[in-house]
DNA sequence: TGACAAGCTGACACCACGTCACTAAAGTGT
DNA sequence: ACACTTTAGTGACGTGGTGTCAGCTTGTCA
């Protein structure tokens, strides 16, 4: 976007490269590669440029010409990360069907997508912590959907869906919560059962938003009088 | 409790400081100290060894007599933090009065104490990412609530208090959302309303534990679908 | 083939770290 | 108060990872 090819590269390319890379854009995905691989087995914090570039077999130099450091080659992967997400990532968001159960499916989404490379995020997640402008992509990234969920949270209570509350701090929430939960869970291998995981998630968020028991034919707040709630 | 002061030092000290501090120990806090306030300004990962020795007036080196590195007085401040969210804790792990009100009595305080210190609690988290033994060590401290919370839910599940599904799995999903909330909204300044963030949590953790009323036939939280339920 | 750009590299300076041999200070017994 | 021992603190050093730079290769096109 800001950095864009000289004219002449820019015309080579269009004639020559017919779905052809360029090289330098080669050697910029053998780098990422290399770092995924290596992050699926060890933490970010052992990560150096030297063992990376050796494991691509170009000089250690080299690296910068893609990357200005270590986490901008993990921001790299939080923008790829971050398409995925928002793509597979949540039927509740549309407005069809029930919303228990796309919330459920939403949910199981999630939990597969990043149960797919628990590792990485993982190292997306401590490498923030260690940088500043990674600290405020990934900030910026959580705040997407804890805006998204909060709007979606206000839309269902204005339907009577959902018990009034502050929509904002419970999607800031929830939201903290699916993180700190696949992040532990899906963050080293072992990895958790990931159809646990997702059953914890989508009991507390079905719980929490809606109460209990499905709102489709249900009452989705209902103040039962009697005790008999559980049988879940 | 490894290192223990040699046999003429304990002696002596035993028949002269009547509650005077030995040097090595009232320099050890003051590095203490430096850092505590250093973390409330800025993260940790800009915190060095010469920065927070030039604080305290002594010598780089000497930092080394006291801990071998940042990680280390880091560990050190974990283990001051998990004697006081022990303790201030939680009256929900008690067995006495209405679980609800006692568990929101326990998530006040623990809302209270990390607001408190809430930049020293994120560095600490921050730098857990950053250090195998600390993570370790920060893994153990989480297990450890996430066991007594798993042991609290199962017994009021076998009392019929909460319905039943799996404890563990819900229990660390709460821990870490408790986590991911505190650190978000009282990690850095300027920290958030602590009611407004206690609220949150409470309405998560009741709503997913124990529905959304009482088991003690009382309504600790109105449920009321056109009701305003947070007054505070 | 000459000329130019893209890609890559060896070598460098930098900075924070952790250590060590040593000095200074504090404390202890007479 | 003194000599003596133990503890605390320091200057100087080597190490390892970083980011940069001038220059070398490689490939392409006229």
């Amino acid at each position: 976007m800001s950095t864009k090819p000289t004219e002449t590269v820019s015309r080579v390319t269009a004639e020559k490269n017919k779905g052809k890379l360029r090289k330098s854009e080669l050697t910029k995905q053998t780098i990422v590669e290399a770092a995924k691989q290596f992050l699926w087995e060890r933490p970010f914090r052992e990560l150096t440029v030297r063992e990376l570039m050796a494991a691509t077999g170009t000089s250690r130099p080299a690296f910068y010409q893609y990357f200005s450091d270590l986490h901008r080659l993990m921001e790299y992967l939080l923008e790829s990360l971050q398409n995925q997400i928002l793509e597979a990532g949540n039927p509740w968001f549309s407005d069809e069907g029930d919303p228990v159960s796309q919330l459920e499916l939403g949910l199981d989404g999630l939990v597969q997508i990043i149960f797919e490379q628990g590792p990485v995020i993982r190292a997306i997640f401590d490498a923030a912590g260690m940088d500043e402008r990674l600290e405020k992509a990934w900030q910026d990234f959580m705040s997407g959907f804890d805006l998204a969920i909060s709007q979606k949270i206000q839309q269902h209570q204005a339907q009577g869906l959902i018990p009034e509350f502050d929509a904002m701090q419970v999607a800031i929430a929830l939201n903290r919560m699916d993180v700190g939960v696949t992040v532990h869970h899906f963050g080293q291998q072992p990895r958790s059962n990931p159809q646990e995981v997702a059953d914890a998630l989508k009991r507390i968020w079905t719980f929490t938003l809606y109460g209990h028991r499905g709102p489709n034919g249900a009452l989705p707040i209902q103040p039962l009088p009697n005790g008999s709630d559980r049988s879940g």
